[in-house]
RNA sequence: GGCGCGGUAGCUCAAUUGGUUAGAGCCCCGGACUGUCGAUCCGGAGGUUGCGGGUUCGAGUCCCGUCCGCGUCGCCA
């Protein structure tokens, strides 16, 4: 090493001792005759003073003239600092170094921006320069948290007989789920290689082989649009095991939610984590990843609705669709008719064709452009169902389950944070269980699967499996934590009869289920033992645990939003002679 | 693909209703200075207002197109 010690590590019982530094000029204080350098590693700072008698004029005259953010070596003597002149704001701030020796190992150009200052530069900038990005604290603390978090899960799982198997890159296109990434092959003329959406059926392999518990840090690729929580590239934490129900593989990772919020963040976790059915979250939240930080839950008032005369509601309920609501808390201060219009333009972009709302005013009585229409009646029996007291606001959507849902999912989202109705810190941890093994696509009339093709029924619901797919639940489950996706797994077929009918339920003709999947058929007619398992999300745990709200914060090079990488500037052009080998040829469509 | 926000000096931002030579702080360059820690003081440089077109006597500002970044809907088994 070139450094007898880092830079953080310096405390007053060092002072006297000789020693050698190295890091980067985070800044410079020159005073002519002696300069001040913050010398930066990603330990600490430690201030290096350039002066007289240590120092000749020479070498101060050389330092002055450093640029910020170059790699320098310096070698000294630590040194008390004197009587008020220590500083408070750094772990090394009693001490300093006094340097006699100096050399610049690496000059930096003058850097567009740099890791110290108050004024974060634009996200395009960061991307293009992440080298320097990364050198900020809080990118530096985010990646060690993320490898903390990495480490605990691979240590929680080895210690519980967990294998870890590495499955293949290159793949095969699956027909259903997300869009591929493709890479062609030079070999097999027109034929392509699918990057892994996840490594589903090779876990499932390693069931049918008899390794038990398959555990893999798992980096997967779905070729579709970004969100602030969503990478085209990513990594999950992937298990499986056999033998098992749902009840096991929650109960392993309840283990692993507490360990890690113990371990990373000092924080006791109450087990078991506290599960809720999918219908049950769809009907008090709208969503199957409600974030149960803040109350706030959504009423039917359907039955009401059918009894008024207000057409909106009236009509709505009597073509078989809802009426239902939330109660926001002193919501009634808060958001102002103006506000409440903008409200209404909010729920419009998730398919709602209005917003209803009322007052709930000092003496109790409901007050809405709308009231009107109501009977007293009935205005108290909405006030009473969702428990109205004075300074509430009552809000209404009138449209098809599916349509309440997102709208009043997105404004009791919408609530919660503008009303800050949680505590920043908190960490809410849950399950989402017994999803619906389908869903409709409403253009084909198609079912789809919820989560995959392989995913278990129910036992109970196998015999409505052909007769009643809508009715058919999974053995799925959700981990959820503050309102996210954290992770989802399912028990898996292993009966090949099943699955065929799953297949043909799904319109995965026999031809395509052996073609694209013959190999997992083929493996469970060979003795597969029942098994399921879980994929965790590890940028959104890492996300979550660290309090961020962008995903990017938590990747080292992440990419933008139409999936490009500003530092290396990938996707790149290839040589005419590479497509060729690949038996390739770009066509230019018109956009 | 749709909707919304943004793009002005290397960086962060400002610029009245469309009106003089587009400003400030930081950074950078030169100078002064032995106790700073956002060092200070003096001086200086730095601009195709993302790009292209249009309206106008006149455009950073208005209009159209386009590129890029962000958020979101669709999408994401």
């Amino acid at each position: 090493m070139l450094r007898s010690h880092t830079c953080g590590q310096l405390r007053k019982s060092d002072i006297g001792t000789e020693v050698t530094l190295c890091g980067w000029v985070e800044s410079k204080r020159d005073h002519g005759g002696a300069v001040f350098i913050d010398l930066r590693d990603r330990y600490g700072l430690t201030q290096v003073v350039l002066g007289p008698p240590e120092a000749n004029p020479e070498l101060i005259a050389e330092a002055s003239k450093v640029p910020a953010e170059s790699v320098i070596l310096i070698k000294g003597k630590v040194a008390d600092r004197l009587e008020g002149k220590t500083n408070d704001k750094l772990e090394t701030g009693d001490i300093e170094v006094r340097c006699h020796h100096y050399e610049i190992l690496n000059a930096c150009t003058t850097p567009p921006f740099t890791p110290g200052q108050s004024d974060l530069p634009g996200e395009d900038l960061r991307l293009k320069y992440r080298f320097l990005d990364l050198r900020r604290s809080e990118m530096q603390e985010a990646l060690v948290r993320r490898s903390q978090i990495i480490k605990k899960m691979r240590d929680y799982f080895a210690e519980r007989d967990f294998i870890d198997v590495e499955t293949p890159i290159l793949g095969r296109s699956t027909p259903e789920g997300a869009r591929d990434y493709l890479v062609p092959s030079r070999v097999h003329a027109g034929h392509f290689y699918a990057l892994p959406q996840s490594p589903q059926l090779y876990k499932q392999i390693l069931m049918v082989a008899g390794f038990d518990r398959y555990v893999q840090v798992a980096k997967c690729f779905r070729d579709e649009d970004l969100r602030a929580d969503r990478q085209p590239e990513f990594t999950q934490l992937d298990l499986e095991m056999s033998f098992v129900d749902c009840d096991d593989i929650i109960g392993m990772i309840d283990g692993l939610v507490a360990e890690t919020a113990k371990e990373v963040l000092g924080k006791d976790i109450q087990l078991p984590l506290p599960r809720m059915t999918y219908d049950e979250a769809m009907r008090r939240f709208g969503h199957d990843a409600p974030d149960l930080r803040f109350d706030m839950e959504i009423v039917d008032v359907t039955p009401v609705a059918k009894k008024t005369e207000f057409r909106v509601f009236r009509g709505t309920a009597d073509a078989g669709n809802f009426v239902r609501g939330m109660r926001v808390p002193g919501g009634a201060k808060q958001y102002s008719r103006r506000q409440i219009d903008v409200l209404t333009e909010f729920v419009k972009e998730f398919g709602a064709k209005g917003l209803a709302w009322f007052r709930v005013e000092d003496d109790g009585s409901l007050f809405s452009p709308i009231a009107k229409n109501f009977d007293e009646a009935h205005l108290a029996e909405i006030k009473e169902l969702l428990a109205g007291t004075p300074g509430d606001l009552l809000v209404f959507l009138a449209d098809t389950w599916e349509t309440t849902c997102k709208g009043l999912y997105a404004l009791r989202k919408r609530f919660g944070a503008e009303m800050k109705l949680y505590d920043a810190d908190a960490l809410n941890c849950s399950w989402i269980t017994e999803f619906p093994m389908f869903d409709k696509d409403e253009e084909t009339g198609n079912w789809h699967a919820m989560h995959h093709p392989f995913t278990a029924p129910l036992a109970e619901d196998l015999p409505k499996l052909e007769s009643d797919p809508a009715g058919c639940r999974a053995q799925a489950y959700d981990l959820v934590i503050n309102g996210s996706e954290a992770g989802g797994g399912t028990i898996r077929i292993h009966d090949s009869e099943i699955q065929s009918k799953v297949f043909g339920l799904l319109g995965i003709d026999e031809k395509t289920a052996e073609d694209r999947f013959g190999f997992l058929l083929n493996a469970l007619r060979f003795g597969a033992p029942p098994h399921g398992g879980i994929a965790l999300g590890v940028d959104r745990w890492v996300m979550l645990f660290a309090g961020l709200e962008n995903i990017r914060e938590v990747i080292a090079f992440p990419k933008t939003q139409k999936a490009s990488d500003l530092m290396t500037d990938a996707p790149g052009e290839v040589d005419a002679a590479q497509l060729t080998e690949l038996h390739l040829k770009t066509v230019k469509t018109k956009s």
